[in-house]
DNA sequence: GACCAGGGTAACT
DNA sequence: AGTTACCATGGT
């Protein structure tokens, strides 16, 4: 792999397990536009970019290599080895070879711990369209606006701040229903300091996990997704409905409660229990297994 | 119109 | 400790 500067562009070339589809359409993350073909806008840390990919070139459009450095090689997970990832994932449970075939290219965003947070506050009892939906709505009504493509204005997601400032019938206008008061009270703990960011991303993994589910409207799920997508906790794995209909459907063959299937996890994929939840969690849900 | 969606809480046994 | 109704909202 190498970066090469283009104008205001920089182009990655030979980047492997790398499928901007893939990673942007494999749930773990909402603010994107599909634009064209492997091509896309991304909204985070405070950011719009532009990302096409052609061949074996994957193209950031109007960003400086300081920003890559800074920002992108780290959202998108640049530098770690998904070959290895996968073989050794591979050995540990050939069951795996479709999935990781069929859906080669899917990297783990390191994305904002706030905004997953938030996001997966959201994401409870929705479906990935309405959660896009909701999350856009606020950050047009809350957020500030960041950058513009073709004419359309991209606004930040709103800090804990700009949230906390603002009401639950105002909330509920951005259509968050019944998940207003649990985004109002979260955001009003951030921002007093009563819910410490940068401690969960020290804490270890079951410190912050016990955190996150002290916050009203966090369960279990949504901790772990905020473990796995917003602090790099790769070795949890978690359990949504479709997560479970796979591990039982695949593995378990029975019905089975959550703790049964999070040691299934634990002893089966160890570590690299998060990438093979993503595999699975992909190419399952796309190809409805065990439903 | 019932049923379900990348669940969680509170009120029940 | 283990179930169950209910929570907004939009799509099928």
């Amino acid at each position: 792999m190498k970066i090469l500067k283009d104008n205001n562009n920089l182009i990655i070339e030979d980047v492997k397990s790398f499928n901007i589809m893939q990673i942007l359409e494999c749930g773990q993350c909402f603010r994107f536009y599909k634009i064209g073909e492997l091509d896309y806008l991304i909204i985070a840390h405070n950011r719009v970019l532009r990302v096409e990919q052609k061949d074996n070139q994957v193209i950031l459009y109007n960003t400086s290599m300081e920003d890559f450095e800074k920002i992108w090689s780290n959202y998108l997970d640049i530098h770690t080895d998904y070959n290895s990832i996968k073989e050794t994932l591979l050995t540990k449970d050939s069951n795996l070879i479709e999935s990781i075939n069929v859906k080669e290219g899917i990297r783990i965003l390191k994305q904002d711990t706030w905004e997953t947070l938030i996001s997966f506050i959201i994401s409870q009892n929705k479906q990935i369209t309405h959660i896009k939906q909701v999350i856009e709505n606020l950050s047009k009504e809350y957020g500030t606006i960041i950058g513009e493509h073709n004419g359309v204005d991209y606004y930040s997601f709103p800090t804990p701040e700009q949230l906390a400032g603002t009401t639950d019938e105002a909330l509920r206008n951005c259509k968050t229903g019944f998940r207003a008061p649990y985004i109002l009270d979260t955001s009003q703990k951030v921002a007093s300091g009563e819910i410490d960011i940068n401690e969960l991303k020290k804490a270890s993994t079951s410190e912050a996990r016990e955190k996150l589910i002290s916050i009203k409207g966090v369960g279990n799920k949504i901790a772990d997704c905020v473990l796995l997508y917003g602090l790099g906790r790769t070795e949890v794995f978690p359990t949504d409905v479709w997560i479970k209909r796979i591990v039982e459907h695949m593995y378990l063959k029975e019905e089975s409660k959550l703790d049964k299937i999070q040691e299934f996890a634990a002893t089966h994929f160890g570590e690299l229990a998060g990438y093979a939840q993503q595999y699975l969690f992909y190419y399952g849900r796309e190809n409805k297994i065990g439903k």
